[in-house]
Formats: C-alpha cells, sequence, structure tokens
DNA sequence: GCCCAGGGTTATA
DNA sequence: TATAACCATGGG
C-alpha cells in the first residue's frame, strides 16, 4: 500500500522548527547518504555530520532545512532558516511536502524487495533501504536530464555547478554558501552564448533554454503533466519536447513525475551496472537489457536507480 | 592520443 | 520502421 503525504499528521516542535517524520519501512538512512555523496561537486545540497542540507526555493523566500535520521525510523527535518517574515503552516507544510517526496516515502517498497529476480536480489541486499531520491522541481530534473545526455558524470557535475553558480540563488548561513537551482525564468531569459560560455554545447544550449522557455510560457509544468492522467501519456508529452528523447523522458518520469516503471532503457550506467553484477566481457545488447527486465516489471526504475548505487 | 560518457537529431535506406 | 552519421565537450 502507498503512503501518501497527509499534514494532518506532521509533528512539528517548537521552538526549534523540527519536523518528526515517521518514515515507512524499510527505510536505511545511510544508503540514502551513500547516494547523495557519490559526488564531491554536488552543489545543490551538502552533506556534513550525517546530515543533509539543502536550500528551497518556496515563492519568493528560501528555506534552508537539515535533514538526518539516527535510527531509521524517523527523518528529522530542522529548518536551520527561512528568508520570509513568519513560518506559516502552508510554508512548513510545503516543506514536509518536499522532504516526503524528494526520499519517496509515498512509495512501499515491500512489493520491489518481494520480487524474485537474481539480479535485484543482489542489489536489494546489498543497498536495503536506499529510496529513489527524487528531483522534485519538474525544470530542475528536464536541466539535470538534458546536462547528462552523452557526456560522463563528472563533467556534467561541473557543468549543473557552473549553471547554478552563475545563474541560481543562494544564501549564506553559518559560513557555508547555500544553491538553489535557477527559475525557468533566469534561463530563459539567456542567448545560447551564456551558457556556451559555460562550456555547454551548442545543443545543451538550446534544449535548456527551450524547456525553460515552454514552461515560462505555461506550456509545460509538473501539475500539467501528472493532470495528464496515466505516465504513457506524461511520456508522449516530454517525447514531443526538442531535447527530450526516450532516456530524458524516463529519467524524468523516474526522478520526477514518480513513476516505479519508468525505465531509460539506453542508460550507459545501467549497462555498466549490469556488465559488472553480471560479470560480462562487454555492456548487454539493448535487447538482453529487456529480456533481464522482464523480472523487473512495474520496479524498473527501483531497479535502475539500485544498480546505479553499484558503479557509483 | 584514444576511447568513453546517465543521448538526441537528422539523414538515409 | 530501422540503421547510420553527426554532434561537441571533458574525463581517464
Amino acid at each position: 500500500m502507498p503512503n501518501p503525504f497527509n499534514p494532518s499528521v506532521l509533528k512539528w516542535h517548537e521552538p526549534t522548527s523540527t519536523l518528526s517524520i515517521a518514515v515507512p519501512q524499510p527505510f536505511g538512512y545511510e544508503p540514502n547518504i551513500g547516494y547523495l555523496s557519490r559526488s564531491t561537486n554536488e552543489c545543490l545540497f551538502a552533506v556534513d555530520n550525517s546530515s543533509i542540507y539543502k536550500l528551497l526555493p518556496l515563492g519568493d523566500n528560501l528555506a534552508l532545512i537539515a535533514v538526518n535520521s539516527e535510527d531509521d525510523l524517523v527523518l528529522h527535518v530542522r529548518i536551520v532558516h527561512y528568508s520570509g517574515t513568519s513560518l506559516t503552516s502552508e510554508v512548513r507544510e510545503d516543506i514536509a511536502r518536499y522532504v516526503w517526496e524528494w526520499f519517496d516515502l509515498e512509495t512501499d517498497l515491500a512489493p520491489f524487495y518481494a520480487m524474485e529476480d537474481p539480479i535485484l536480489r543482489q542489489v536489494t541486499e546489498a543497498f536495503r533501504g536506499l529510496r529513489l531520491m527524487g528531483i522534485p522541481d519538474l525544470f530542475e530534473a528536464m536541466s539535470w536530464g538534458i546536462i547528462g545526455q552523452q557526456i560522463n558524470l563528472a563533467f556534467a557535475y561541473t557543468l549543473k555547478r557552473r549553471l547554478v553558480e552563475t545563474f541560481g540563488t543562494s544564501l549564506e548561513w553559518g559560513g557555508q554558501t547555500y544553491w538553489a537551482f535557477p527559475t525557468p525564468e533566469r534561463i530563459a531569459a539567456l542567448t545560447p552564448e551564456d551558457l556556451t560560455l559555460l562550456q555547454f554545447t551548442g545543443k545543451k544550449a538550446e534544449y535548456l533554454l527551450g524547456v525553460a522557455k515552454l514552461m515560462t510560457q505555461g506550456e509545460l509544468s509538473k501539475k500539467g503533466l501528472l493532470a495528464t492522467g496515466d505516465f504513457a501519456a506524461m511520456e508522449q508529452e516530454l517525447l514531443r519536447i526538442r531535447g527530450i528523447g526516450p532516456w530524458t523522458a524516463n529519467y524524468v518520469l523516474m526522478r520526477c513525475l514518480r513513476n516505479p516503471a519508468a525505465f531509460p532503457l539506453a542508460d550507459v550506467g545501467l549497462h555498466n551496472a549490469l556488465k559488472h553484477v553480471l560479470g560480462l566481457d562487454a555492456k548487454p545488447s539493448l535487447a538482453q537489457i529487456r529480456q533481464l527486465a522482464e523480472g523487473w516489471q512495474g520496479w524498473e526504475a527501483y531497479a535502475t536507480f539500485y544498480l546505479w548505487r553499484v558503479l557509483y
């Protein structure tokens, strides 16, 4: 059974503005930290002393939050700083909802762990409690997908950092600078040269500006996509967008729109992970991968995410 | 210097 | 519908 977000059961503690979320089991904080720590070049959150710090844009205001868990039963969310005049219940709810989506607390992992597939068995045992960490913001998810097309992950992180630190929003706190992803408005106002200057290819610059413009013109939104009903329709909508192919569409379905069956089949990371866990000499063919994935039906996104952890 | 990287579009058959 | 060529850039 899924665990829908329910603001009425949220428990806030004063005066430190801390929220305790009883997380659905199984949940493992450590494997999630492991995923979030995979790049030392990440710019959109920081892991420090086993707490995750993240800057959230909420309307015109910013909230810096710290998340941690000591027992894998309760997730603590502390509002470190809020730029607005008062922490209304609406703001608190937005923050709680973001964390809920970010950690994919809606999903019940039990059926996934019950899948009888030899490959899944390996990775679910190795990363028990890992949840498919999301990218709740659609523009960020699509941008990160586009940035990651056909380049190695290290360079992708570098490009993202340049984009964020040039056009994003920041907050100084406790001697640290925290960054939030640029808004579509900011990116839509750029020229392709603004991005090629940061070593984006001409294509990536064009795609990013295109997506930003669709969003600022109201022709593309997370709410609008989710309202189309089924995931197949959402995928078709995404595929109509220039620069969004099958891999990126499924990446966005997986990390943002939360289709557990989204499957970025062309993902090189997935290919290399399968090569590794199966002890192959070469990367498996697409036909082989389709065959292997027959045992993952309904959970392809989670299978892919867990397999990524084998390599990085 | 070479192959590779969390692909997509366009041209061609 | 299916396959090939081209794209452009840094990492290792």
